[in-house]
DNA sequence: CGGGCACTAAAAGTATGACGTTTATGTCTC
DNA sequence: GAGACATAAACGTCATACTTTTAGTGCCCG
């Protein structure tokens, strides 16, 4: 995870917004730019490219004369993918996996209930057919089988929602969805209920059912956050 | 809006952001760095850091012996507050304001609902000041007045909400209020429904009512949407 | 003693030229 | 026609020199 090894920026990007996003480096560090190139061994050249990305993020601030700075986490572009990845990576996984899941449970019913007017046929076909494959894989340890499917499930769901912003969560709930599977204890197998509700929000949008859709979609929402207390106290 | 003019790199950054974005190089175009710093009269380094950037944000895709190619819409990072604001700036802005009302509608109930809970009492001042803010500039064409208030209402809801995710939505929720009262018609006061509406959110919010809160909110995010579809249908 | 002003040097910003690396594309052979 | 090979185009990296901004220092004057 940590390297992607396509290029020296790359690497040296990850490596330190992994550093920074983790906490290394506190809010006002400096880094300077001669300093890193030298740690890395790479030219200046990459590391500006490298500063400069990092400064996009809102992550780091460059001024002259004082050096590379870190930003408070409060600035922090925290819809960034590449951060989003690096701080589940990090220490505060838990914090950041929950309030993920907060907003998790804020957009998915919304964008259920949109689904339920705007999937196509084919959209309604592939959420079906996701909820199909959770059931096959809900029994019997095929918890890989069994996310693989919740992932494309929530996908499909927010995609269908013809809104662009929800669409492009697909990402983080993939990144979340993951992230609970690999730290749950490997021998339960998912709740049964919430198969079933995932079943039931598939027939609702097929419907066009928009107010079930919403509706039990919270009821799925709910689960997570539950089952989120349990895990992380 | 579009220098900012502090340092070449800005400045480039900017124009060929709000170009891209703007939909003025299509999908799958190529630009080529030695052409992008012949144009703007830059060195290749200044080219490649932007381009660096505009990689980040999904924008383009750099490829060796191809060039610089712009991505489909549906991978730019629609989150990072710069392409957020380039595409408000540009042709599709009703598009956008659309999705992101959208998004707001469905992360601000919850998050008004949160901040009941979890809010301060100096965030419960603010709250009251920003609400008693927006009934004194609710009438006689004070509308700059009276959108500042709003902004700064609604910003304290999100960061009450003790949600690092909702509370880094101020800044969307900024713009598509300051956009949408840019874009309508001057003369025409708020509407004093809604003025209410902000009102009781405040008093929920300060007594410690999670449901009320969010019940009043999806209201004037409903009537945000209902606007919406008046001016944009 | 204090405040303001000029100076300095540190660090980022920019420019340039050379070279390395990947890879789309055309060509050549079988 | 298919596959191997050569070629060149574009980005990727590096080294270096120079410019610009600016924090910090210390001097001078009131």
């Amino acid at each position: 995870m940590t390297t992607e090894g396509q290029g020296l920026h790359t690497h040296v990007l990850d490596t330190l917004g992994l550093a920074i996003t983790a906490g290394a480096y506190p809010q006002g560090s400096v880094l300077r730019t001669d300093e890193v190139a030298q740690r890395f061994d790479v030219s200046r050249t990459v590391v500006r490219e490298v500063v400069r990305v990092l400064e996009s993020m809102h992550l780091v601030e460059s001024r002259r004369r004082v050096g590379v700075t870190v930003r408070p986490t409060e600035e922090w572009n925290v819809y960034d993918p590449r951060v989003i990845r690096w701080r589940l990576a990090g220490a505060d996984r838990p914090r950041q996996l929950r309030s993920l899941t907060v907003l998790r449970s804020a957009i998915e019913p919304v964008a259920a209930g949109l689904a339920a007017h705007h999937a196509t046929p084919e959209q309604c076909a592939e959420l079906t057919e996701c909820a199909l494959g959770m059931v096959a894989t809900s029994r019997g340890h095929q918890l890989e089988g069994y996310l693989e499917h919740d992932i494309a499930f929530h996908r499909v769901v927010l995609n269908a929602s013809g809104n662009e912003m929800f669409a492009r969560l697909g990402d983080v709930v993939a990144e979340v969805l993951a992230g609970r599977t690999h730290h749950r204890v490997m021998f339960d197998d998912p709740d049964p209920a919430a198969v079933t509700l995932h079943v039931q929000v598939a027939e609702a949008v097929r419907e066009g059912d928009a107010v079930r859709a919403e509706e039990i979609t919270r009821q799925i929402a709910v689960g997570a956050l539950a089952e989120l207390d349990v895990l992380a106290p």
